[in-house]
DNA sequence: ACCTATTCATAATA
DNA sequence: TTATTATGAATAGGT
């Protein structure tokens, strides 16, 4: 809803994508308090962004919510015998690991599209912009390299449909030659072939 | 939305509170979905009706975002989830989604620094080019603000130490005045100041 | 953050 | 329950 519609996948531009979250969670958790106080019900949403933060909303007290979903699929399970406090430890931190690492990748990632800049200093502005119009010629060398094989092979292709077609002629003639000659005159030939250069990509 | 407003209260009307529950639950759920997809978010909700029924809806798995739920605010696992095998599951997924993450970024990154293109397509090519001109686009008009605010910030100072001056020059000259007049000529002045510019950042 | 043209959700109704 | 539709709400894109 808003101007023009929005395809169901997701939002590949950063900041759209954050407001988008933004608007669309509290638009969620207004539906689910209006949904509890309407029809009296008992509603709990939990929300992650993509970060990694959470949210949540609930119109009772969450973890009774929670408590009661669990009891009502029937999840009760007796007193495990683990060491659930270290196994949780360790996961906990190579989570915690992982996430730090796709914060900094998305930063960088932010940074080579020109976003969050006055998060950098004038060096490190400078450094970026290097690296940026580096990648940019490799992209370009990458594409004349592209366009030029796609060439090459299209005059492979050109060469072998003319030595074909010069085949075929010599064989047409000598055919010719010998019906002249009062060959066998129900012998044809009936294969074509058309040389064909495929369009190269435009740069 | 629908045909006039409604209050925000209990619907009285049983009837009409089960078709709205229905209605609204189902709204809810779809938003629910709709974040997880644009956003990549990780939503999980649960709603009770009146009646005690129950309904959930889970982006991912609905037990692994309650469990993330509980570790994210601190709280330790109520033991019915602490199972070890259905723990390691959970863990196990929500780490894999971090590492498919992280590996996604890598690649934007090696592609935005000119790296593994081999893997794109012309199409593709031409979208990273542009991406990395706007880039260097923004990183430029970056830089020109930031040399501008340097500029202009010196420019300030450089205005005040005038005044300044103009204002011991002034003085100094009332003072010769006096003193030429007759006046206490042990007053002094010894205060000098010095315009300096500082040198703005280069290109 | 605020605005508003649009699309979406849904209350009333059948 | 389902389908329709008038209407208010949510929100995408812009500023």
């Amino acid at each position: 809803m808003g101007r023009g519609k929005v395809e169901l996948k997701k939002i590949e531009n950063p900041t759209s994508r954050q407001v988008t979250f933004s608007k669309r969670r509290n638009g969620l958790f207004k539906k689910a308090y209006e949904l509890s106080v309407l029809c009296e019900a008992e509603v709990a949403a939990v929300v992650f962004s993509s970060g990694g933060k959470s949210f949540q909303f609930a119109s009772h007290d969450i973890c009774r919510t929670i408590a009661r979903y669990h009891s009502a699929i029937g999840l009760v399970q007796p007193e495990s015998f683990n060491q659930p406090a270290r196994t949780a430890e360790f996961w906990r931190t190579e989570i915690d690991d992982l996430r730090k690492t796709v914060e900094k990748l998305e930063e960088s990632n932010k940074h080579f599209a020109g976003e969050d800049l006055p998060s950098l200093g004038m060096k490190e502005l400078k450094q970026l912009e290097r690296q940026l119009k580096i990648g940019v010629e490799r992209i370009r060398s990458r594409k004349r390299r592209m366009i030029l094989e796609h060439i090459n092979l299209s005059k492979k292709k050109q060469r072998a449909l003319q030595d074909e077609n010069a085949h075929l002629q010599r064989r047409l003639n000598e055919a010719e030659e010998m019906s002249k000659r009062g060959g066998d005159p129900s012998v044809t030939f009936q294969r074509f072939t058309n040389v064909m250069i495929n369009e190269a990509p435009s740069t």
